[in-house]
RNA sequence: GCCACCGUAGCUCAGUGGUAGAGCACACCCUUGGUAAGGGUGAGGUCACGGGUUCAAGUCCCGUCGGUGGCUCCA
């Protein structure tokens, strides 16, 4: 005689075992349609889930009207779209083997084993759709059939799906004391999956449904394991709900960097330079140069002391390092000094030979530098350092290659060679803390100043497990203490992440994400005891006897590459008008007009501004119409009228207006200041005061 | 690197094995227009590259290179 509570603190007595289903139908018909399943006791269930004791119950329906979908709701539709989809699936290729197939983000996926020889294209996804659409028309039930562990498994033996033996198996290891199957419609009679659920009640509850995309995978997430092919869907209550998801999509894909970089012409990539290479056009390049100045003025403030160091070292410094030949893989192969080649050659040496012989030591060459680290370690160690001169702090915008796996690559934000705006920063073990809170200081200056809200803060911890950490356990406590410490000052929420250390240090790191919802590491902080080892490092200390310095690498925006690719998505191209490639063009109304444009042009050239002067052979509409393309911030609009007033007619970007004339001087002096304080809104607010905007 | 898909003008994309196309951008001409596309003319192509099948290949097949998505990786 099970007591059910409701959220709101009601409760119902029933005198039997009950289900969700039946408690929905005990407080109204309306609800009984609307449920789509309930958590009891917390635990996510169907409708039919038998309750036979008391309990805490909580229903889970659809959305009404515009409310958006609650996370559990679209739980249930997503893993119920996805048992539709692989139905739809092996019927359209009956010989499809199914792996595992749960809802994600923004819906679901189904990895699934194709028989040889056969593909899902594209082109496929519309036959799958139909099959679906007939599933979810018929609004068959889901129903759960339940088998003990042995006939279960003597089920799939007997089926032969090594994939679902293995799903069972871990659900078996797991503690599962039965097996469970949903049928989409009759048991035995209908198709159905091995599956814990729970679904929803029928198929017809999945309203709004797409087949996505495709995609490959491996099983258990195994890259020498079998190649899966993994289906991915979408899938929400309703078409409404579904069409809108659609359109934020194609939204998002708008602002995406590689898009918008060429549509704005900040960067290129060159099939002829090389994959991952990124060239920096005249426009990008003034937007890095930009951070790259703002960031050297919060610097100097810090008593950072800027260096500059090769391109290149020696294999030996690399070895020293401990990054060659532990990473040869994601490096550029060496460079070999060219009598040595020779010589190699002479011998008949085999590349497999060379390898080795680079490796040993025995053949030096040059690595393009994955790293500044080692470099600014040398300059650290080139001269004696007292605990007087401590911290030392070592800065350098410097370029580092990686020969990141082609797959990987994507635009700017994963690319083979990049400048990371690194510093060293060499320190005693007390005043690491505070030399990690500077770091964050920094990270916290740039993403204020670029109005960056949306990210996360993981310190990065060893795992307990792992034995590729190296440096003794109580520094490493030590460490993490203090990165925790530091991570506590910046204010942000922030989480601890085990496994996620560095092989040498703890971390702190700045993730965001990309136009597709993809995460990126940008900033990042990381505490270092393996390289002052391996390089021997010391500073004389009070006691005048020498002593380990700790290693703080940092790089608040991470690289230039990714953080600019990162900013095109974040602003959608249109940057603020102390980064804008652009800052103001002048557009005379007419021929008539073009004296006293470029007078105005000469002006804010002579300001320091970055302007232009468009004179096209266009109508003025044409000519607003294409610097509201180039997302230029401020338009001057000058016809006669400004002419005779000294004023300019100022349209700011995203605004389908004029604000109003000023006169010029006063532009040249609002704009003169919003740019050198890094901010926005000074030009607007001359129109402000006037009750104008 | 792996799997799938894709590669046609600077960009976005059409193109049924039978003469290479459009819009935008570009150049020139006309237009001098006060707030998001004025009109005309023209130029622009080794259909990614290399093989093959065919009377005939942008189109079909194979390989290479590159891009996209995902997987794996990310010192």
């Amino acid at each position: 005689m099970p007591t059910l509570t409701l959220p709101d603190g009601s409760t119902r007595s029933f005198d039997d075992a009950t289900t969700p289903g039946g408690v929905a139908a005990d407080i109204g018909p309306g609800l009984a349609k609307a449920a789509l399943g309930a958590r009891v006791d917390g635990e996510l269930v169907g409708l039919d889930h038998v309750i036979d004791r008391d309990a805490t119950i909580s229903l889970i329906t659809g959305p009404r009207g515009k409310d958006p979908c609650s996370e559990d709701a679209l739980w249930l539709i997503r893993h119920s779209a996805a048992h539709i989809m692989a139905e739809a699936v092996q019927r359209v290729f009956p010989e499809a083997q199914l792996v595992y197939g749960p809802p994600v983000d923004d819906g679901f996926y189904y990895d699934i084993a194709m028989p040889e020889g056969q593909t899902i294209s594209s082109g496929d996804f519309e036959r799958i759709e139909v099959e679906m659409d007939a599933i979810v028309k018929e609004d068959r039930p889901f129903s759960r059939c339940t088998m003990s562990a042995e006939e279960g498994m003597a089920r799939l033996e007997g089926e032969g799906s090594k994939y679902k033996i293995d799903n069972a198996r871990r659900a078996l290891e797991a503690g599962a004391d039965t097996l469970s199957w949903y049928a989409t419609g009759n048991p035995g009679e209908h198709w159905d999956d091995l599956c814990r659920g729970p679904h929803v009640p029928s198929t017809g509850r999945v309203g709004g449904f797409k087949v996505m995309s495709v995609a490959a995978s491996h099983w258990h997430g195994d890259a020498d394991s079998d190649r899966l092919t993994r289906l991915y869907g979408t899938a929400f209550p309703d078409r409404k709900r579904l069409a809108a998801h659609l359109e934020r999509l194609e939204e998002a894909r708008k602002r995406d960097h590689r898009a918008i970089g060429r549509k704005l012409g900040l960067f290129r990539i060159d099939d002829m330079v090389g994959q991952g290479l990124v060239l920096w056009t005249p426009k990008g390049a003034i937007i890095r140069q930009e951070l790259q100045d703002f960031i050297s003025t919060e610097l100097k403030r810090q008593n950072y002391e800027p260096v500059f160091t090769p391109h290149i070292g020696k294999l030996d410094l690399f070895r020293t390092s401990g990054h060659y030949p532990y990473y040869q893989d994601s490096q550029y192969p060496p460079v070999v000094d060219p009598e040595a080649m020779n010589r190699l050659v002479d011998e008949g040496c085999s590349c497999a030979d060379l390898s080795n012989r680079l490796h040993e030591g025995e053949v030096e060459g040059y690595l393009l530098k994955p790293m500044n680290c080692p470099m600014h370690i040398r300059i650290f160690a080139g001269e004696p350092r007292s605990y007087r001169d401590l911290p030392v702090r070592l800065s350098e915008f410097g370029t580092v290659y990686r020969y990141e796996q082609s797959g990987e690559l994507g635009g700017m934000l994963r690319v083979r060679g990049f400048t990371q705006d690194d510093a060293h920063l060499f320190c005693t073990e007390s005043q690491l803390q505070d030399e990690i809170a500077g770091c964050l200081e920094l990270v916290r200056i740039i993403f204020n100043t670029l109005g960056i809200e949306s990210f996360d803060v993981r310190v990065g911890l060893r795992d307990p497990e792992a034995t590729k950490y190296v440096g003794s356990p109580d520094l490493w406590d030590r460490a993490e203490e203090a990165c925790r410490a530091a991570a506590e000052t910046l204010g942000d929420a922030w989480h601890a992440e085990e496994g996620e250390a560095a092989f040498y240090g703890p971390k702190i790191d700045f993730i965001v994400q990309d136009a597709i919802g993809r995460s990126w590491q940008l900033g990042t902080v990381q505490v270092d005891y393996n390289l002052p080892e391996r390089f021997d490092l010391s500073y004389i200390g009070p006691d005048n006897a020498p002593h380990r310095p700790v290693m703080i690498h940092r790089a608040p925006f991470g690289s230039m590459e990714r953080f600019v690719g990162f900013l095109i998505e974040h602003f959608a191209g249109a940057f603020p008008a102390w980064l804008a490639p652009e800052q103001v063009r002048v557009l005379p109304v007419s021929e008539k007009s073009s004296a006293y444009a470029a007078e105005v042009h000469d002006a804010l050239r002579a300001a320091g501004q970055r302007v232009t002067l468009d004179e096209g052979n266009e109508r003025l509409q044409a000519r607003i119409r294409t610097a509201a393309e180039e997302k230029i911030p401020y338009l001057l609009i000058v016809g006669p009228r400004d002419a005779e007033a000294g004023t300019v007619s100022v349209r700011a970007r995203g605004i389908e207006r004029d604000l109003g004339a000023v006169q010029l001087q006063a532009f040249v002096d609002a704009i003169a200041t919003e740019t050198r304080d890094r901010c926005e809104g000074v030009v607007q607010s001359l129109f402000a005061d006037a009750g104008v905007a």
